[in-house]
DNA sequence: TAGATTGTTAATCGATTAACAATC
DNA sequence: TAGATTGTTAATCGATTAACAATC
């Protein structure tokens, strides 16, 4: 298959978790405005997604909603799913690892670090943790390809590196430093203060909308 | 000044973030090549967002660190700053208060709340945890205009409207639920699933590319 | 059938980048 | 000065949407 727009891809992910929602509420068929409305898109781009996916509805019922589950995750997905490792067992660490895990799903959290030994050990939502001198040989024992840093900002930068030494393939970056590593390692970064900047930003104009209705 | 574009105001968010760490570090002007370094861009587009704010810098030393911190500040964030609540206080809530708060910023959450009535009147970073039978009274008595949704899936859309009825402006959701809200409350949702499984995905054809290498 | 839907191309829109003038 | 930088317009690129044919 051709590559598919990057955009695409995380509104693939976004359908098939509203999928799996209409399946667990016993809906078999769904309109392609529906799938829109639900993730505030028109109903054309999903269309369109889903024709890019090499997928095609019915024209009364619309799209099966299992196939297109299973479709999404032939794509997506890999046969043998990744292992996943949260660097940091922090609160952050911890909501991660429960939310994620106890999902169905081809991403596996095996193992999660921390550098207080106190927490060596432990497991929270059946995840173990080990201290992070252990980052090496665990990567290696368990196979993890993808990791997920949630560490204090100040040692996110040596930890990629170990992470990027030791061949991870992928990295999710929670800290609040961009993080300078070799292009052939895909990374994601998320900041919540942006996210929350920019819903002030925007609620800031819709107030002074308000002021001058007054 | 006009209306600048979404992904500016995104950008600007994290210019400052970088910004103050440089001026931390004792480092009093930038050029645009470290700026987009850091963050993943282009120094053009980093001089095109500068353009776009009104700011210019010096030819040969590059920006004044300290204004254009000054100067983001005027553009998003309000002068007498926004109160925000969480509303959920589990390893999500919590990590996110302890994260935004202690920060220098505008935003403040000044209340948290559960319907867990164990948490009702703990502290968790300096935050005051309510009941959620207290949500109504307290927006109106602390004056909260943003909400930050970390609540089970669930019970998301009942909270967000209760939140719309006592007059929010603005929410982020982190709940895996979309939501169906009216377009004058300010809305940004963020899924960790797709953010990690864009990640799988990208590290899938990496990996792929090192097969066709073998 | 009429109406509602899908599938797809072409047009539009918006965001990024290339090119280059200006200047220290 | 030459080289490095900023500031800005025009061109390009990519993503979204409008338009419409097809069909149940």
């Amino acid at each position: 298959m051709k590559k598919l727009p990057d955009k695409t891809i995380e509104r693939l992910s976004m359908y098939r978790r509203n999928l799996i929602l209409c399946l667990s509420q016993g809906k078999k068929y769904i309109y392609s405005h529906e799938l829109a409305n639900d993730l505030h898109i028109t109903p054309v781009q999903v269309r369109r997604d889903i024709m890019l996916i090499g997928y095609s509805g019915t024209l009364r019922k619309g799209y099966d909603v299992e196939e297109m589950i299973k479709l999404i995750g032939t794509i997506i997905d890999t046969e043998q799913g990744k292992n996943v490792a949260v660097i940091g067992v922090g609160n952050l660490g911890r909501a991660i690892i429960s939310y994620i895990n106890g999902k169905r799903s081809k991403l596996k959290i095996v193992a999660a670090f921390d550098s207080d030994s106190e927490k060596s050990g432990k497991l929270y939502a059946g995840v173990r943790v080990f201290h992070l001198k252990e980052l090496e040989t665990q990567i290696l024992e368990k196979n993890i390809s993808i990791a997920i840093l949630t560490v204090p900002g100040d040692v996110a930068e040596e930890i990629a590196e170990r992470l990027i030494t030791a061949g991870i393939k992928g990295i999710l970056n929670y800290t609040p430093r961009p993080l300078n590593i070799p292009s052939h390692i895909y990374l994601e970064e998320y900041d919540m203060i942006t996210s929350i900047e920019k819903v002030a930003y925007h609620s800031k104009s819709a107030e002074e909308m308000n002021y001058s209705y007054r």
